[in-house]
DNA sequence: GAGCCGAATGTTTACGTAAACATCCTGGCC
DNA sequence: GGCCAGGATGTTTACGTAAACATTCGGCTC
């Protein structure tokens, strides 16, 4: 009775563990509804103790080698797979890193959540990610909140855009890292160097000849769209040229396209930087439609390096971020802050861009254009 | 003592709580770093029992005002946000979808998985994302073992590309949604009609008076582009239009491109379908390189509907896929499984396309354009 | 005014795992 | 042959939450 072997009574019990007509299923509509099998069902059937098969399932301690095989024999037998709550439960950690992102079919948002995914991986991290509805300070708090009360060791943000450090109502004691310079000096931050970034291509618009260089900007609550455009002006104030009006855009092909209609339109336009490619590829078509000639009458350039731009007609010049850098540095930051307990709020890091020239960017025309 | 008053010992017992320098930390190199305040401390801040905390922080059961506030004064004090493993352990729920896709940040992955992650969030699920190294069987077989540990009730496989439902260790009990053809019969599976769009894009090429069109397929491991090619052939068979070899690319614009010089230097082609928008840009690139005019002298079809097609040059026809929809059907077919338990195995849905007619199509050519 | 109902709140317990500690057993040594 | 070391395995316990059950107390009915 006491004996420490077979219990096949036990067993029995295990065996009575059913899914589906249990009268209580209906008490709760989100009652649990599956009942995976448990190291207690696994030991019984092994004929041994639930520790022992916690051993086996963590390939920890000696065990037996004939034990060893009876257990995971038990454990196939069953289907047994470790309970990730139970566990999370005993580690206080769900080797889960979450990730809050904002349309995340974009250029920028899918490589870099797609760096994260895979930084994290390569570290034995998952990643759970939240969606935001809008950019706005409420929706990205919202996120938070949801997130935080997921199962996470520790945040991402991918863009804040328009949240600022202060309206986000951050957990406190989870660490963050935040792709987005707005939070340098409050939240550890990693972010491409959006300003050299559009220096170079202004500088190569430049350099090429031409007088100045019109610019479609990003959406105004975009901080890199921001720093993009201040570069933009920056270099061409240092270069003492005169700095047109900018044109607002919003990421996308179309408004590109819309704008693009208006630079097309006019002559004294011989060169164009775009907040991002997309947006150059709305540009491109618009110029395109009403016959410039790119690059003889009008040079443009893009911004992200997407994969497309080599294959835009004729293929896109742009400047270069580096996602898979990006992302591997987020969970490289976030991790020492989960990790370690380090606090790195003052950290940050600047991830270089690189300006591809092709074919889209050529010398200043001689004389205007046709008309004129 | 033993008044149910405030207990300010324990709320200096709180207060130890600290994150750096434990002595403790080292033993184990995942051991919980970070302590975050527990039910029961808020618990001992209000004076009240942690069950009474835990009816506040879920809002159901009747709480006295006054208790409830003070609840939630103590909460916000200590900073209290509920445990998830703790609960996820009590409702063997974790309101937690996985999903596993191949290279994340392509078109069709990505915006699937936006639309799983907003069709879940309305649910009110999460979304957990791995992203395989490789669409072997391996990988992802290794992929689902790695998120069957993680915390998720079910699973969306975004595409299982080479896997097959044999080669697919799942675990027993999780319910399991499938973007794949392939599946259909074993799993529940949400697919786009590839073959209608198929067929749609030839009969159109057809229809504008080309003698055949040329097809520049997907990977052959790769079960949507195997029907969009078979489609194609049985479309030219059916019409009884001579058929191509097709050229094979790997989804890429690159290989559109490295392809598409071989259909531009052919002036047999005039018409090419595409195995999607990428390869589409590529090709359009090839074709403006050698100066074969699109699509006056060649006409193309993409697929998949990027929002960049319309902006292609020239705008690209294309075969719109309902990302969106195909999403939020994965959802609703994952969760009638999570929550109810229904077994769909046999159910598939199947999401109808969209042919998208744009200046990359016209009217084949009256002569054989130039030499030959 | 006694009894009773029900609202408000407290107490006990289980969820599955794994650390800490306890026990058993085997084999080597003297 | 007995003793002890140490490997193998079992037992107890805690993690944080919430269901189930228990208790208290105020107010209402007859």
């Amino acid at each position: 009775m006491s004996s420490p072997g077979r219990r096949p009574e036990i067993t029995g019990e295990a065996g009575t563990v059913e899914t589906n007509g249990a009268p209580g299923a209906q008490t709760r509509g989100r009652a649990r509804p599956r009942t995976a099998p448990s190291m207690a069902e696994v030991a019984a059937l092994a004929g041994v103790s639930s520790q022992t098969v916690s051993r086996v399932s963590m390939g920890l301690d000696n065990v037996k080698p004939a034990t060893r095989d009876r257990v995971l024999a038990a454990m196939a037998e069953l289907g047994y797979a470790p309970n990730t709550a139970a566990r999370a439960l005993r580690y206080g950690s769900f080797r889960t890193l979450g990730v809050i992102a904002h349309q995340l079919a974009r250029t920028g948002e899918s490589r870099t959540v797609e760096a994260v995914v895979e930084a994290a991986r390569a570290e034995g991290y998952t990643v759970t990610i939240v969606d935001v509805e809008s950019p706005s300070p409420d929706d990205v708090s919202a996120a938070v909140t949801r997130l935080s009360h997921q199962a996470i060791d520790g945040l991402v943000i991918v863009r804040a855009e328009s949240a600022t450090p202060d309206t986000l109502a951050l957990p406190a004691q989870l660490p963050v890292v935040v792709s987005d310079s707005r939070f340098v000096g409050t939240h550890p931050a990693v972010r491409a160097d959006q300003s050299e970034g559009a220096r170079l291509a202004v500088q190569h618009l430049l350099d090429l000849g031409h007088r100045t260089v019109h610019h479609v900007a990003g959406p105004d609550d975009s901080l890199p769209a921001r720093s993009r455009t201040d570069a933009w002006r920056d270099t061409l104030e240092t270069a003492g040229r005169p700095v047109p009006e900018p044109l607002h855009g919003d990421w996308t092909a179309r408004t590109g396209y819309v704008v693009g209609r208006e630079l097309a339109a006019d002559p004294d336009v011989t060169a164009v930087f775009c907040a991002n490619d997309e947006t150059a590829a709305g540009v491109l078509h618009a110029l395109h439609e009403a016959g410039r000639r790119v690059p003889d009458d009008v040079s443009v350039v893009g911004f992200d390096g997407i994969t497309l731009a080599e294959h835009l007609w004729p293929p896109l010049t742009t400047v270069e971020q580096d996602f898979a850098r990006i992302g591997s540095s987020l969970v490289a930051l976030l991790l020492r802050q989960v990790r370690d307990g380090v606090d790195l709020s003052g950290t940050h890091e600047t991830v270089p861009v690189r300006l591809v020239v092709r074919e889209s960017t050529g010398p200043a025309p001689r004389r205007r254009p046709a008309r004129s």
